[in-house]
DNA sequence: TTGATGTTGTAGCGAATGCTACGTTGTTGC
DNA sequence: GCAACAACGTAGCATTCGCTACAACATCAA
């Protein structure tokens, strides 16, 4: 086990970095293999086949992100609800953030396509944003689920607009959204 | 000229219904060229490359889009921003609607990759969609150019929030966002 | 030593990919 | 009628896809 484990996660480590590199919907076997230094061959031996691959990919890049999140952002409350967005928003939008963004929508994309895997995965993750953001949003606010839920379904919209780049309607959708 | 271009309307047609079934980023030529009872030769042939059948069936499905929009919601004046947002959302989540946003998603994964085409198409889409939501807009609101960038932000987040199943987070932010 | 188990390389399978070569039909202008 | 050109089918190319068969080697318990 340790061994296999060990070498899992390296394997996972590189092809991270592979697939925020270069996408996940067009990744194949063969140059996620090449990105860990080893083959196609031995990437199925450890993980059965590609689909459970790309969960435990995926699984990993979450777990990564979160980490980072955590770490980058304390668990303080915000001044304001602007504030509050505005410096997530800021760090999302610049590396190493903005390519996990990227790699987010292939999953949104995929899940779009009725991928349980990805559906569930995705689902998890706005989950944990959710919970992560009702930690640092104003203790004064009134109704903060709803405030968080707006506040992220905001963002992911930002993030659809700088993906095709609309990111001035971006800027002036959190320009209006709060008032206080 | 007469029968290449009737035949290539045709084509798109057929393929379109295709896409919006299947998705985009998957799509092939051989099933693509099967759904519109040809043969992938031909589609080589009418159109050059698969690159550039993709641009033209993307600005096939946008005018198609825009002009259901246009019958469906007529160019009047809503009541208030919350009523506005909220009849647009109802509409774009029930077919046939639902099945574009899909594909948009789609797109949207494609420009967040870098693909040129993509952006550029998308970047027009949501040029579009903001002059479109501008004529629909209450026309009492202070800054309407900054509350139409808004409402198609928290659009598109809610887009993402449906595709992987969250579509309460979407709902509680879109009861959250207008006060009047 | 033997045998069982786990790890790895080589080679290849069948299918699908975008695209092309080549030949056969129309259809049209002169 | 005939030549030119557009429209189309058949067959195939080279590549890539996920995955597998098979053998070689290591390790370790009996």
């Amino acid at each position: 086990m340790n061994k296999t484990a060990l070498s899992k996660h390296d394997l996972l480590c590189a092809m991270a970095l592979h697939v925020l590199e270069h996408g996940l919907n067009t990744a194949s076997l063969r140059p996620l293999a090449k990105a860990a230094k080893t083959s196609d061959r031995m990437l199925i031996y450890h993980f059965g086949s590609k689909e459970e691959l790309v969960t435990e990919l995926l699984h990993f890049l979450a777990a990564d992100l979160a980490e980072r999140l955590d770490n980058d952002l304390p668990t303080k409350r915000a001044k304001s609800n602007r504030s509050c967005l505005s410096e997530i928003v800021v760090l999302l939008r610049r590396p190493p953030y903005s390519r996990h963004m990227k790699l987010w929508l292939d999953i949104v994309s995929a899940a779009g396509q009725g991928s349980r895997n990805h559906i569930g995965i995705g689902h998890a993750m706005i989950s944990g944003f959710l919970e992560w953001l009702e930690k640092r949003v104003p203790a004064h606010v009134e109704h903060p689920r709803q405030t968080v839920c707006l506040m992220l379904t905001l963002i992911e919209g930002v993030l659809v607009m700088d993906a095709v780049g609309q990111s001035e309607t971006a800027d002036a959708a959190i320009e209006a959204v709060f008032n206080d």
